[in-house]
DNA sequence: CGCTACTCGCGCACCACAACTACAC
DNA sequence: TGGTGTAGTTGTGGTGCGCGAGTAG
């Protein structure tokens, strides 16, 4: 049996919030982070299972519990563990933010309807608001890496990728996702969901009514195939192709960060759910630059190295149809808006909790009219 | 059609201070 | 060459204000 909930004090705790340092029970949790739009955006995971007081960071599949990282290391790689343990399947348990619904938990926690958790009840801010973010990494790294997988902690946060063997335990997700397996070569970063949910959608939702069709057909990078040296010798030398091809241009533009958010609606609700990545080591000119530098390849025309052949001029309506798509992709990357990028996170932290007046920060020991910690002002 | 008054939305500055960086020793 | 100390810089979020666009009279 856990400890209590830090709020009612008559419920096991299951909830670890960061922001404000405690252990909720699914009920309190709703109803303190319920309570305001900056309560919301508390980023809370489990709690561990072992100590009763760390956030867990992983689900340990074969012992079927919730380890923050020191019980973690202490159960599966430390001096503690056994041979056996340390093999066990740990699956990253992801933050999240808002009010979820046990639903929307389970979409992201495949294990959570395991910890026989009785549903509270749809809460009055997950009808009214429909929302929840998940966060970031719950390791704590800034990696902006949707972690879906199942994977050895280690390696989920250092490849920063999606391990193809984790794949069925999520696998409806990653269906909603419109995500074919194998997919950029393995790897699934955050950003790349984005641009396959929402810029193919909208870039290319004339010609493709669906995302699959794309990635059962080569990919994005099928829709620039053309541009690819041809292999007939007379049509070039493949030689004279330069040293960024179109093909690795495709790559690019799958890889490079677009946006840092993605949205799509989980169900034909009201319901919303939103990933997004709290990268570390990218800015908003990072990714504004790959994607522009991509698409400016992409762009470049006419290719010297591709003499237009009758297969072009049979190709040329997909041409027509690849070329309105780049337009609608300029267009709409000229009207986007790079949404903030938390940097630093322990920065965040400290400002979130920074007293303030009028929204400007104040001195520590200073009146203040906005406390973050309190749950009413002070004034 | 042009002018004025008003509303609305967006972008930016402000604040304290921990974290970070650069430099000298 | 690596460690330490110091000074300067950066970045974080909520709020208010200014400005431009749009609308009504």
């Amino acid at each position: 049996m856990g400890y209590m909930c830090d709020f009612c004090d008559e419920q096991r705790s299951m909830v670890y919030c960061r922001s404000d340092a405690a252990c909720l029970c699914l009920s309190c949790d709703r109803n303190v982070h319920s309570a305001n739009a900056l309560s919301k955006r508390h980023s809370r995971t489990l709690v561990c299972e072992r100590c009763n007081a760390q956030p867990a960071s992983v689900r340990c599949s074969d012992e079927r519990v919730s380890l923050c990282q020191n019980c973690d290391w202490l159960g599966h790689d430390g001096k503690n563990s056994t041979t056996t343990t340390s093999h066990h399947k740990r699956q990253t348990i992801n933050c999240y933010s808002g009010c979820p619904s046990s639903a929307e938990l389970s979409s992201i926690w495949s294990f959570f309807m395991d910890l026989n958790i009785s549903s509270a009840g749809e809460s009055a801010c997950e009808q009214g608001m429909g929302l929840m973010t998940i966060d970031e990494d719950s390791t704590g790294e800034k990696s902006g890496v949707l972690n879906v997988n199942v994977d050895q902690p280690e390696t989920s946060s250092a490849a920063q990728g999606m391990d193809h063997s984790s794949v069925p335990e999520n696998s409806s997700l990653a269906k909603e996702l419109g995500v074919c397996e194998d997919d950029f070569n393995g790897n699934l970063i955050t950003d790349e969901v984005d641009l396959a949910l929402e810029n193919y959608e909208e870039l290319f939702g004339s010609a493709f009514n669906s995302s699959r069709y794309l990635f059962e057909h080569g990919g994005i990078g099928s829709l620039f195939e053309k541009d690819e040296a041809p292999e007939d010798s007379t049509q070039g030398n493949a030689m004279q192709q330069p040293a960024v091809s179109n093909n690795a241009s495709a790559d690019s533009f799958m890889t490079c960060r677009t946006e840092p958010i993605i949205c799509y609606s989980s169900k034909p609700t009201h319901s919303n759910i939103s990933f997004s990545g709290i990268t570390g080591e990218s800015n908003a000119g990072d990714f504004q630059d790959c994607g522009a530098s991509s698409m400016k390849q992409l762009l470049r025309e006419p290719q010297p190295w591709c003499h237009p052949t009758a297969q072009d001029i049979i190709a040329s309506s997909h041409a027509t149809t690849r070329n309105n798509a780049v337009m609608r992709y300029k267009e709409k990357k000229k009207a986007r808006k790079f949404d903030k990028r938390v940097r630093y996170v322990s920065r965040k932290e400290r400002a979130d909790v920074r007293r303030r007046v009028k929204g400007r920060f104040v001195k520590s020991g200073e009146a203040y009219d906005y406390d973050p910690m309190s749950p009413t002002r002070s004034y």
